[in-house]
DNA sequence: CATGAATGAGTGTTCATTCAT
DNA sequence: GATGAATGAACACTCATTCAT
């Protein structure tokens, strides 16, 4: 029987991550210095090296617990079967994270990692499957609504998932660089987006 | 009489700037040592401290330039008097820019500045420029449009622009982690996208 | 009344030198951790420190356990009377020694702690008792031989006794770089080099 | 035309590799640490990394040099045609080296590599053949004066060879570990052990 | 001017040891 | 007692930058 549970090896973990994120997001990727995660989290160099091996597996592991939330949120949207309303989930869902104060800190660090991911094997499959797992779960939901004659027929599936999905990483962008970016025009333009895909009866209201 | 003409200086800071793209864009902004830049660039660590006076000013004056040749590019795009044409040209410019092979190191190391640019406030000053004169001009264009009656009335003129350099960077992020990306399927969709803002006669087409 | 008996406390002692041992031969003194030896032992950090109360110790320990063993074996081997025979018994003990496929490890650790003992005194003294109390006693051995006119009398005893000790130094050295090395030819070499000591009706038959 | 010239780069290598050696000599391979070194050296840390790569190959280096200077000096002395001379040769050789008190730091690093040979594959490749080219050249040289009939012929000469190396290995150890050991009586013992390995009129003075 | 050897502060990481549970 | 998570000083090594030649 371990007198430390799995849940302490969590919590510890989660710490450290929130420390590192923290930092990440604070000075940069590579201007952190693995002293500043350390004071951050409030443990000691071994502390931190006992849960995590190197600081680029901190970097990856932070990279890979964005990309599981993400996943299990787009998963839970796409589950609508209806177009319209995955859709409205989807868009519902990213506004609200562009939203929230508290997810500051993790695009910043997102982004970061979009960039390292350029240069790092293990991160770009990361980001790569963040593109596309969402990408193809939005192509068949555009693909069977269009085979139903509710999406317009001369433009692919994929090409559209790609655009929206761009249009998102693009605001997270723009938001990133600029705090005082209005959220709701740009959702405006997104809705108007997406209606303008959809055709027919859920196009006339 | 200076003994070293101006172009001679040109010469050798773009000689300097060149290596120093490509090694960033092979190794990262912060993977690339100065020795590196010193060796790709055939010269010798004092040559190169005498033009550019730190690693940062060397990552700056590759922003700048970037910046500069986007500038020069969108500007001259939004002179057209015509709307759709400027729109047109402009589309034109950015996925000819996209398929550029020769560019392909440019936009990746784009992308690192954009993330740097999150924690360097010189580089942020940098991107925010070439987010808001873009934006400024296409949502100029678009708001003469709109009063015109040949941009749907609903949309903000500065939200619409805003979307479409998401759209843009956002692809610029998809084809960099993706090299097989295809770029016809998501000018189509960019294309419909551009359309479906445009009203009137216009539109009939 | 102690709880623990002095058997327990010994049988843990030995559990740990001997796991110590096995690391220390397999990666070296210094390339061995605690928790490699922590690990071997199965046993924890807290239990190996409650027995040994540094590495360094721990080092000495099995520097010591080596010595006794060699110590007592020689002494044994040197009560014989007969210097052939006391000889003979030794040469008998060391070659048995070298054959043992189980003192390999002992053997490695000792010439690590034979290069240790250059910059631990502790160590250092340890190891020179274990040259200077069989060579004394060889010495003894020799002189009175040499006094009965049984040995060549143009030789110190002393230097005769350094000399095979260095003989056998010299070749546990050799065997543990390469375990190729045969030990017969060697055997008949030094056999040969003790019958040249002797003189005298011993040397005849 | 380089500025710097190869006699300097040597020089700084020779200067590195001297204080490494007065370090590894005064506090052993594992304890120097590389900022002893380079305090020893008079350096800074990059000057030592731009002449070596590592720690290791700093321990690496010296082992060579050590091997190269005694083969070279060993090579020398087996050079003469008639046995006694060369084997007189070499034992001058050794002795002349082992008095050297300059020599003193060399062997103490020498004693040291030996046993990091035991955990380290370049090093013990370097080792073995500091034990098997003299042995091979020694072997040589008493297989032709065993088939003249000078050197006993119930003694394989590869065996005699490695006697004799592990005769002075040992003594190399005794003289370090104790700097009051006479070196004469010693040799003494040693000739006359040369001695008996040769027969006829050699062997009658 | 140009060079590139030299600098040295700063980095990520390790590991013998401790001590709260 | 026994545990093993936590400590933190110490380590090998890097690299942007300088400056004597």
């Amino acid at each position: 029987m371990p007198k430390v549970t799995q849940a302490h090896v969590d919590a510890r973990r989660t710490q450290i991550l929130d420390a590192a994120r923290a930092c990440f997001a604070r000075r940069g990727l590579h201007s952190t210095t693995m002293q500043d995660v350390i004071q951050e989290a409030g443990l000691s160099a071994g502390a931190i090296y006992s849960y995590f091996s190197s600081k680029d597996e901190l970097i990856e592991a932070i990279g890979s617990a964005r990309h599981a939330r993400e996943q299990s949120a787009i998963a839970n949207a796409g589950r609508k079967a209806d177009v319209r309303q995955a859709l409205e989930e989807l868009s519902r869902y990213f506004f609200a994270a562009l939203q929230d104060k508290n997810e500051r800190e993790g695009r910043r660090v997102g982004i970061q990692l979009w960039a390292e991911a350029l240069t790092n094997e293990r991160l770009l499959s990361l980001v790569r499957r963040g593109v596309d797992e969402p990408r193809k779960m939005l192509a068949a939901l555009l693909r069977t609504a269009q085979r139903a004659g509710h999406v317009r027929a001369d433009l692919q599936p994929d090409a559209l998932a790609r655009a929206l999905i761009a249009l998102f990483h693009g605001f997270v962008l723009q938001q990133a660089w600029d705090k005082s970016v209005q959220l709701e025009p740009f959702r405006a333009v997104v809705d108007a987006a997406l209606n303008a895909i959809l055709l027919g009866p859920l196009n006339e209201r």
